[in-house]
DNA sequence: AGCATATCATTTAACGTTAAAGTATTGAGC
DNA sequence: GCTCAATACTTTAACGTTAAATGATATGCT
């Protein structure tokens, strides 16, 4: 059905290769010959079989990407960014939601590899690192985003978990609040880098940190301003009630305001609420959020530079981690006078 | 570097071919070869090289996806949705973000021809039907999304967007609105339908219609708050001043909302709006966001199956539409007391 | 015994491309 | 006139897999 290069070479009365050299530009073709090819390519209007090119070049020119959920606005911009770099590097980029579930992303890569993609990225919902060992046995090149696994050394890209948790705890304290709570998320280095940030924070400000004000949520990402909601309405109960909640993410923030605003309290002036994410709608938010930027576009271009530099590696290279610094981004949910 | 069948061939002393078989489920395998050629695959970690077998069997299991903004939830919905249907028939999902930019389009598809994609879906940023052409030329099925072309008859799934229009209207009109305006979007055929829609309800029920109260949006998609934003002030100015606007999409109704409440006027009391998309944080904006489904999940799933069926047909099939019906999301930026 | 059939495996060729090596032809240099 | 080099191609082989044809051996039937 497509065209192929013995088509053209067959029309013209030249080589195949003749052909595939023209296509490469290469040098040893004299610019009659050259000519007449294009001309010909552009008549059928040639596309390269890229699997064809794959098999014998060993390089798809694919990249891999498996995130959590790819509605999640975090996500969905990485992959927008990473999709908008990688045509300028004649990538193509194949996406896939794991949906939080670590069997998902497994099989995932297992067929991503399956593949032969250049390099993956993933943002992974493993508890171990049990996955990663079929990138590494097949030495395909892989990065990881936004979660990252203790002891290992592997290529990361994120931001700073810790500052986030305490550039966000911070803020409470210089806004007045007295009782700073935390709604925690799922059992993953963020959340747990967060929460780490949270208790320096205290520390540092010398508050005490009590446990029984960290609250973990019981759902993972897809249903965050669910679990949100319902932590807080536990925290609602406490006593004394903290005047100030840091969330582990802008929908479980969102789900944390509704349950306080439908208990007939005031966001900022009975609990201020800080989330992070800095979602592009939070200034639309029933009270605006306040919010930890995370710049998935700079996550997203740190990924492909890294990814481009280790596939073009003749050997390979020590892994790398590249930190990110998060910024504040202050709204109506946490402006307080003093 | 990766395992061939060569590899488990010759460490076991048979063909290549009869590996090929064993992996395949071919019946004219003993028991005993099969169970050795398994055992050595589970060793190994075997895993096919998709890129070979592609070649020889013109399949890819490779589906496409092109939409002008990833970020978008109704699409970033689509695209999980899809990934996670594929995943069970084997397939991969490729994806890319147009950003409304024609050319792009036209460029990531022919990319994605060029990988022999088995099937592409589409929600095309395009004005002509000028990039189709390379679809219909390699005979790859595709099929059309969200925003269709007139006078084409191509596979298509979509909402009904002249219902879209009609219950958005009717319901400002159920209501109590008097003057109600419409803020358009792009001159694509959701806009055109929605426009549509809200003509027919107005005429449906005796209203005038009156041009000057439908406002096109100056940007795409990328930025639909800031010119939902614009074209509510201009509205604003007019005399008299509607009561009553349905809005292209949900971000275009945040722009809108923004506006409105900016100018010191109420919602709905003074302006009932009416939104599109119903994205999942529109009961957690500012006022809850009534807002027309257009019901996602059911669109990926329908191009999902309309092209495994396409993949597996002989011979072409004729084009086909699925017109999904929208329903109407009342909350509270459209409930007033009449 | 003779022949057909079933079972299990192999050989050959192909998919569309590229890498590497080889072959004419031309022209320059001395 | 011979060598050497440069130019412009072609030939051969390979990438990892599958489709189709073929071969070998054992089994059953008359």
């Amino acid at each position: 059905m497509a065209v192929r290069m013995k088509d053209i070479a067959h029309d013209l009365g030249v080589s195949v290769v003749t052909v595939s050299k023209v296509l490469r530009n290469h040098a040893d073709i004299s610019a009659e010959t050259r000519d007449r090819v294009l001309k010909r390519m552009k008549e059928l209007n040639y596309q390269p079989n890229l699997a064809a090119r794959a098999l014998v070049t060993g390089k798809s020119y694919i990249m891999g990407l498996v995130v959590p959920d790819l509605i999640h606005p975090f996500f969905a911009q990485i992959a927008k960014k990473m999709s908008y770099l990688l045509r300028d590097h004649g990538y193509s980029l194949v996406t896939c939601s794991s949906n939080e579930e670590p069997e998902i992303e497994e099989q995932e890569i297992e067929r991503m590899l399956a593949r032969r993609v250049d390099a993956l990225i993933v943002a992974s919902t493993q508890f171990s690192i049990e996955s990663l060992r079929a990138m590494e046995q097949q030495r395909t090149p892989y990065i990881l985003i936004d979660r990252k696994f203790a002891g290992l050394t592997a290529n990361f890209v994120g931001v700073d978990d810790q500052a986030v948790g305490f550039i966000a705890t911070s803020h409470l304290i210089d806004v007045g609040c007295r009782t700073i709570a935390h709604i925690s998320g799922p059992e993953v280095s963020t959340a747990l880098g967060r929460l780490d940030g949270y208790k320096q924070a205290l520390a540092k400000r010398g508050r005490e940190f009590r446990p029984e004000y960290v609250v973990r949520r019981e759902h993972g990402d897809d249903s965050s301003d669910i679990s949100g909601d319902e932590a807080m309405r536990r925290l609602l109960k406490m006593d004394p009630r903290p005047d100030g909640v840091f969330c582990y993410n802008d929908p479980t923030a969102m789900g944390a305001m509704r349950a306080i605003l439908e208990a007939g309290l005031r966001i900022p002036e009975d609990i201020a609420v800080v989330g992070c994410g800095n979602v592009f709608y939070a200034d639309f938010l029933r009270v605006p959020l306040t919010s930890v930027d995370q710049d998935s576009d700079a996550i997203g271009e740190h990924a492909v530079n890294l990814a481009m530099a280790l596939i073009g590696a003749k050997t390979p290279e020590r892994p790398k981690t590249i930190l990110l610094q998060p910024k504040l981004v202050v709204r109506a949910s946490s402006q307080r006078r003093i």
